[in-house]
RNA sequence: CGGGGCAUAGCGCAGCUUGGUAGCGCGCACGGUUCGGGUCCGUGAGGUCUGCGGUUCAAAUCCGCAUGCCCCGACCA
């Protein structure tokens, strides 16, 4: 058993904040609620931005930039957006050693200089639609921070669309949605859960916001990215119009959607155990480690080249290290790569090199049982299947966990026992005053309104409402 | 921003009650030993005790103020 972290069991939080300094994801900088992200933890970002670039890509975005300060005015033009975002903005005052005409606000999301351009940008319907995404650091003033889960500065990508019909705006809204559960599902191995956000936790400005929710292994839930319908709010805010093709004047329909460096928390929330961080292979940024085993000097030699021979072999297939280092014990390194979460541990010491062989071991699969013998020649036909192997295995085992922990309640009393564990699923029709309540009563609020809902009809159960629908609820990070 | 706690070596902590030579573990450096699940031994480097002010012959220790961090609430990707 690992004595350098905290059990999960024992103080999850706590867990969390020492694997995430352990395992060299990030340290604390200087200033108050803001992280360094480390080598090994900005590697995974990279990873997830990656795959993520990819899919806005493939769905017809293109990647552009734009700037950090804003003017303060921008964000005072459409209401509910500035009430929503004043508390959090870092304001710059001063600039070249004289105050601001007019204060700057560092951007906590972009939705109003974006706007702004596009309202100069859009004149026709043949402008539209117009896909643009960014990747960008923004700032909010949070006044409880965790490292990844919320910092005051974050990392994101931001989509910003615009759209000639409320329909095309809405499916764009839906279709990002479900790239974002596809990319939590197949890279992450997260088993979110999409759905709607009740009115109280849409964001500021929206018409209805959409998220993907994922289980955290204390049962908790972590929204991990969201989807916005902006209706024409922003664009009647921002005066982003455009011609029909009957020469009528429009306002745009606008959507925004983002992820941010809090998914790397839920990777690392989502798999993690005892050990340490578990990485999904397609996230992992060393996908496998190869550790030399030597007694003497001669042994050394020959175990190192046989180890590097291994390494060039693999190279370019997978993500592959080896561990040089001297002065560590075999055993030290192992729990070491563990406590980094890499998917695939390779053992050649020097009975392996005389018999040809190499123990494979597996991350998820904790002890013996995850070991196994393979023969040199077979590494590069079986390191890619196991690597997705052990991609599906973990999904499954993420999966299971969350199915085992949500469970369908009849009754308050019910939901109040299940939010302890998990997830509650139960038949909502209630006020946003009734969401308060609850969230008052038992700190649960409801996760969303999934987009897979049972159909039919039942009993709200907290209102006693007629509803058709079912929500989700949880305790949420 | 309300409530609570903490601040001493890179990290984790003891020392403070009862003022008098600043310590322990880990880590780090060097030497040896060990190496198939966090080896063991030795030597050594490393501290204006968060800052400012006060009390005192004397302050890590007592008092005041400030700052920062952590936890619990309200806010949130």
């Amino acid at each position: 058993m690992a004595d350098f972290l905290t059990p999960q069991h024992e103080d999850f939080s706590k867990w969390y904040n020492e694997i995430v300094q352990k395992a060299d994801l990030a340290d604390y900088s200087p200033v108050r609620g803001s992280m360094v992200i480390k080598p090994y933890g900005y590697t995974l970002w990279e990873r997830i931005r990656d795959e993520l670039d990819r899919r806005f890509k493939d769905t017809g975005h293109v990647n552009a930039y734009f700037p950090l300060l804003i003017p303060m005015s921008f964000l005072e033009k459409e209401t509910e957006h500035v009430e929503g975002f004043s508390p959090e903005l870092a304001v710059v005052t001063h600039g070249g050693g004289a105050e601001l005409e007019e204060p700057l606000v560092i951007r906590p999301t972009s939705e109003t200089i974006i706007g702004h351009m596009y309202a100069k940008w859009i004149q026709s319907y043949r402008d539209l639609p117009l896909l643009i995404n960014q990747w960008a650091n923004v700032v909010r003033w949070e006044m409880r921070t965790r490292l990844f889960l919320r910092t005051t500065e974050f990392l994101w990508q931001e989509g910003h669309t615009a759209h000639a019909t409320r329909q095309e705006a809405v499916d764009e809204t839906l279709r990002m949605l479900d790239v974002y559960t596809d990319f939590a599902v197949k890279e992450a191995a997260i088993p979110v859960i999409q759905g709607r956000k009740s009115e109280s936790e849409k964001f500021a400005g929206a018409i209805a916001s959409y998220t993907i929710e994922g289980m955290m292994r204390d049962g908790k839930a972590l929204q991990s990215g969201t989807s916005h319908f902006l209706g024409q709010n922003f664009a009647r805010a921002f005066d982003i119009q455009f011609l029909d093709e009957n020469n009528e004047k429009q306002h745009a329909w606008t959507t925004s959607w983002g992820v941010s460096t809090r998914m790397v928390g839920a990777v690392v929330m989502a798999h993690g155990d005892d050990q340490g961080l578990v990485l999904p292979p397609h996230l992992a940024p060393i996908q496998v480690v190869i550790v030399p085993i030597w007694r003497k000097d001669a042994e050394r030699a020959e175990v190192l080249a046989a180890a590097e021979r291994i390494r060039a072999r693999l190279k370019g297939l997978v993500r592959v290290e080896m561990d040089r280092r001297e002065g560590y014990s075999p055993g030290w390194k192992f729990n070491d790569w563990e406590m980094r979460g890499v998917p695939v541990r390779i053992e050649i010491g020097p009975r392996d090199v005389a018999n040809q062989t190499v123990m494979v071991a597996r991350r998820d699969v904790p002890g013996r049982e995850g070991k196994a013998l393979l023969s040199m020649a077979e590494l590069e036909s079986q390191l890619p299947l196991l690597l997705e192997g052990i991609q599906t295995a973990i999904y499954n085992k993420a999966l299971a966990f969350r199915d085992s922990h949500i469970i369908d309640v009849n009754s308050y009393d019910e939901l109040k026992e299940a939010i302890e564990t998990g997830f509650a699923r139960a038949w909502w029709a209630g006020s946003t005053a009734d969401e308060t309540a609850i969230k008052e009563d038992c700190k649960a609020t409801v996760r969303c309104i999934p987009t897979d809902q049972p159909g039919g009809a039942g009993v709200c159960i907290y209102s006693g409402n007629p509803a058709t629908e079912v929500a989700i609820f949880g305790k949420s990070y």
